[in-house]
RNA sequence: UCCUCAAUAGCUCAUCUGGUAGAGCAUCUGACUGUUAAUCAGAAGGUAGCUGGUUCGAAUCCAGCUUGAGGAGCCA
């Protein structure tokens, strides 16, 4: 007969429902005096305040963490609003010992400390605001790219090309590997694809040939790489947003990239407000990103800097004498003095015309017949977002430079002969989703924005 | 994978050059009708990451391993 709120909603109108009595349902988050409980149901961090003044309740199995189902009365008091409970219905019971273990009691927890409860880690405040925008975020690309009239394709997960030049692959299979440990000897016939498979490293090969027949598409999904990487911005499975849209020029994917990060960032900051300005006031604490808000407004105000590669060799070599070759990929120590002393603005830097031997086989050729029609975006503090190019049109290019870098043609003759068909000019990019989530909540280290993270020598 | 640093109570950290292991919070017991990371009184809690070595004696010195943090490379 009483009606059921949660607290996000009660906090917002709590106008229409004042001095009725409703239900709600969460956890203890704080038990004070004997008296006030804080109570939380993940909707929202902002606890509702419970007060129990009735003497029929039994107190003694309420303690911190445990589930609850209050009825009570919303009142208002000096501290704003609050539910004098008229009911308590407690849910199981807390095991001492493993609570006390557990990152639940209130105190501060590290992030690695958090993470290494993956699965409690969803009750903390931090966590509810960081997932909550990962969420947003992946809704809203889903949004933009449909208002855009693009189509999803789902690529697959599971493939045996290996999209050459994106690192290491996961290899799958159903043999029994101490068998083949015995042997020495894998007869790959037998296995369950009778040929070698992986875990894609990229869709972009599949969404590619998609684009052939639907125009604007997409892939956005999980991708896997098994390199040994340990730092704070790589996982060995994290997920990847990659459109391809026929007839688009370099400059329409840099002017699409750059209004869906900006749509993206300006959608943030106007429904997650509560989430991020969490995540302000933990970063001011916590982390070096001290001015997340202001950092993520000036984003979407600012032009991007957008600068060749050849200019860019040539700023740094100004700052310090060969400190890069020309054709040498940028390192993290070159996007340090790019983002510290070349452009100190705090927004992105767009680099185009790379090298053709330092970017992959499918990338088209400039006239110079060096350099290729590629844009990498990078982030202050983060570094490269987004990676994309105009594809190579022509069959025979493509086949050259395929047999001049000694890649296994077999298994993408596939996307060949898609040339066979006409030279179709198109573009794409990859933008990596966990690096945005990164950040746009600003937190340090990517395994701390993403629910599971899987990186070497750790799985769920 | 490489380099640097670290590992002490459930958590955050003390223990100074080797000499009996300490605090705050959390937990437990009790008190408390306006607290908000409540407070007060009391209790309990440790083979100092693991394995060796040096020494009369090791949390402390040395070696190897494990785990974590920061940086590098690979990349998104």
């Amino acid at each position: 007969m009483y009606k059921f709120y949660n607290i996000k909603y009660i906090n917002e109108n709590n106008k229409k429902i004042l001095n009725k009595i409703i239900i709600i349902k969460g956890w203890v988050k704080y038990f004070r005096n004997n008296y006030f409980l804080e109570i939380n149901d993940g909707s929202t961090i902002k606890n509702l305040q419970v007060i129990i003044k009735n003497k029929n309740i039994k107190k003694k199995k309420i303690r911190i963490g445990i589930p609850l189902k209050i009825i009570g009365k919303l009142i208002k008091t000096n501290n704003g609003i609050e539910v004098n409970a008229y009911k308590i219905k407690i849910y199981g019971k807390i095991d001492k010992d493993f609570f006390n273990k557990s990152i639940l009691q209130n105190k501060f927890h590290s992030r690695s400390k958090l993470r290494q409860q993956l699965s409690l880690r969803f009750r903390t405040n931090l966590f509810n605001c960081i997932i909550k925008i990962r969420h947003f975020l992946f809704i809203k690309i889903h949004n933009y790219l449909n208002l855009k009239k693009f189509i999803y394709i789902n690529t697959p997960i599971i493939n045996k090309n290996n999209a050459e030049g994106a690192g290491e692959v996961f290899k799958i299979t159903t043999l029994n590997l101490l068998d083949i440990d015995k042997k020495s000897k894998v007869n790959c016939k037998k296995d369950l694809f009778k040929c070698k498979a992986n875990l894609t490293v990229s869709g972009q090969l599949e969404v590619e040939s998609a684009m052939y027949g639907l125009g604007k598409v997409y892939t956005f999904g999980p991708v896997f790489r098994a390199d040994n990487s340990n730092t704070k911005k790589h996982l060995s499975e994290f997920w990847m947003l990659e459109p391809e849209i026929m007839f688009y020029k370099l400059k329409d994917i840099i002017k699409l990239s750059v209004n869906l990060i900006k749509y993206l960032i300006k959608g943030t900051l106007k429904n997650c407000k509560e989430e991020l300005d969490y995540l302000d006031q933990y970063n001011k604490k916590y982390n070096n990103c001290k001015d997340l808000i202001n950092r993520l407004k000036n984003i979407i105000n600012k032009k991007y800097i957008k600068i060749s590669y050849n200019k860019t060799i040539k700023l740094l070599n100004n700052y310090n004498k060969n400190i890069i070759n020309w054709g040498d990929d940028i390192g993290s120590e070159h996007e340090k003095i790019l983002f510290n002393i070349v452009f100190p603005y705090e927004i992105p830097i767009i680099i185009y015309n790379y090298p053709k031997k330092i970017k992959p086989f499918y990338m088209k050729l400039n006239k110079d017949k060096i350099t290729t029609k590629s844009i990498d975006i990078l982030f202050p503090s983060i570094g490269e977002i987004i990676g994309g190019s105009e594809r190579e049109t022509s069959y025979n290019k493509l086949l050259d430079r395929i047999k001049k870098l000694k890649i296994n043609i077999k298994n993408i003759m596939w996307y060949i002969n898609l040339r066979k068909l006409g030279e179709i000019p198109h573009s794409g990019f990859g933008l990596g989703f966990d690096r945005l989530v990164q950040y746009i909540t600003g937190m340090n280290n990517i395994r701390d924005i993403i629910p599971y993270p899987i990186y070497p020598g750790h799985i769920f």
